[in-house]
DNA sequence: CATTGTTGTGCAACCGCTTGCACACAATAT
DNA sequence: ATATTGTGTGCAAGCGGTTGCACAACAATG
């Protein structure tokens, strides 16, 4: 059916062996018999079998793509498409395949994950997140798999490849901005603070703070998920407060979007009463309204280097574990203003 | 290095044959061989090979999900993302593989499958979109290839495999939602009508106009992206005729997102100035404010039974081409109210 | 002119699993 | 007793590549 690597033989007068090595450019065929060979490939439009090139050569040229486990809602963050879209895109460009890995928990994954590794079927996983204590981060890496991580590395930190955004920084920046504004009550709140980046973005918080000689008020860090129903209770409680933040720095555009939502309901206005800034600038920060100013962090970018670097790691196996750090820049819209009055 | 097959077989004491056809649950090999070739399996972890599985029985265990060519923004279509996980979610029970496929232009995107198609990565795709004329379509049908489409085909419809909602049906019941609150101006609005869902809604908004005696008028069908800057104009041209719509059926939360922005902004009343309702029940529907009466379409749903489809077809290739409808449901939400004043 | 080296190509043995076919053995029929 | 049919298992030839090694051809060296 197929053209096979002894059709371009054939026709190219050589042997199987040698178109092979003609397709890894092996430095020890001629240039001559090269051509040969690659006009009859391009004449018969082979293309080498996937299946038994990766059987020979011990390897399955296919990447892993784990999904966080998460509150419902969340999986519809088009962040992770995002990340999928680039981690696809090179891997598309590099003749790679990947696979997406989602479950309802930890463990659906984890099984997953043990029969792709025993089956072959994977040569290493990026994991769409980091998060300490995490049992699938843990299993790769006591098996000493290969795996690279979007966010950074929590645990294991050396000897794990990532590629993040510097949250510190690009949190810190924000604050900065917030605060030459005007701002001096300025709030952090997050949605899942397990997570690295969510950490990483209240750390980045709190040293601007600092920085600017304001203490970190620890009723002004406050965790809360973007849909259950007591968020508005917690974040109204904030709000209220006889010396309520004037700004806030949030985690992510679909929290901020849920705050922003609270408060249209509740008569507190953005900008004017709330500053708001986010992260992800994501649809949701063009979206709604007041249009939201938040900190993209390029999470296309994110994606191909990750997949970038798991590539590159596949293909050499003693490189060491290398971080990359992807820029980030803050988008301004709406949702910010100097502060008013008090 | 891993547990081949004849390790499972030098264990059980049997051939290797012997075992493979125990993984098939072949009716040849007696209960009791089974039994002691599925102990030894267990007692040493074994997974077949994939890549050696499906050499031998050539195929690939793979599917290429493509995601549609769109403007940069409706990437981040998180309705996109719940298909993925359906379809990853089916497939990584069924021990299938399943690859994003996705480029900057049709050509890009036919030049990876083409080459997957050659190398025989792939032994089946799914678009995620449906749209007349679609080169990628085209190339799937012509050249015999396994494929379905999420969205109703509009071509070769009777030899292709496809997974839908009645569309139709939804954008009719929520058209008539629409009535039954009693309006009777109400447009349409769509971000692409190209897609075959965004006709067929718009299809099923006109019928419902009709069977309540109404005329559907052309300049309340309007066709406009979320984000272009003249789509505010557009918008703003059809809210502001003498007999402007007070209802409003629109195809995507997404766009219905950027109604309310611009409504908001010029001080149109949602849902007292005018109602919406659209379609997909995302994340934006429940975190814009108003919040968005929506159809839920299923998402999910939809990519497993694309995925189950798939599958079934990869591994009984003389069935016919089934079509899957994906129940639907109107979420009601604040963005509607019965018809006031005039 | 024999010896050593270099360069380019082919042979054949894998990689790990599948499967058509042969065959051994037991059960039934003639 | 022999022929006939099953039933259960193993042999070995694939699947389509990769790669260590042998070797042929030719150049360079002593």
């Amino acid at each position: 059916m197929a053209v096979t690597i002894k059709d371009v033989a054939a026709l190219a007068g050589v042997s199987p062996s040698t178109v092979s090595r003609t397709c890894k450019n092996n430095s020890r065929i001629s240039q001559e018999t090269k051509e040969k060979v690659r006009r009859a490939m391009a004449d018969l439009g082979y293309e080498p079998n996937f299946q038994a090139s990766n059987l020979a050569s011990q390897n399955s040229r296919t990447i892993g793509i784990i999904l966080p486990i998460s509150e419902k809602e969340t999986y519809e963050n088009a962040f992770h498409l995002e990340l999928i879209r680039g981690i696809s895109q090179f891997c598309n460009q590099k003749q790679y395949i990947n696979t997406i890995i989602t479950g309802q928990d930890e463990e659906e994954i984890l099984q997953v994950i043990k029969t792709m590794v025993r089956s072959g079927q994977a040569d290493g996983f990026i994991l769409l997140y980091s998060r300490p204590g995490d049992a699938v981060t843990d299993y790769l890496y006591n098996e000493g798999l290969l795996y690279v991580l979007i966010g950074k590395a929590c645990q294991y930190v050396n000897q794990t490849i990532y590629i993040d955004n510097d949250n510190l920084l690009a949190a810190q920046e924000a604050t900065d901005y917030l605060y030459n504004h005007g701002h001096r009550r300025i709030a952090y709140l997050s949605s899942d603070t397990s997570m690295t980046f969510s950490a990483d973005r209240k750390a980045g918080y709190q040293l601007s703070l600092l920085q600017h000689g304001l203490t970190p008020r620890p009723d002004y860090c406050v965790e809360m998920s973007a849909f259950s129903s007591d968020s508005a209770d917690t974040l109204m409680q904030l709000l209220t407060l006889p010396d309520r933040p004037t700004a806030m720095l949030v985690s992510d555009d679909i929290l901020a979007a849920a705050v922003e939502t609270t408060c249209i309901k509740t008569g507190i206005s953005i900008p004017d009463d709330l500053s708001i800034i986010s992260f992800n600038n994501s649809l949701f920060a063009r979206l709604t309204s007041p249009q939201l100013t938040s900190v993209d962090v390029n999470s296309f970018q994110l994606g191909i280097e990750a997949a970038s670097q798991m590539i590159n790691h596949i293909e050499n196996p003693n490189l060491l574990a290398t971080k990359i750090i992807v820029p980030h820049y803050i988008v301004e819209r709406e949702s910010c203003c100097e502060v008013t009055g008090k």
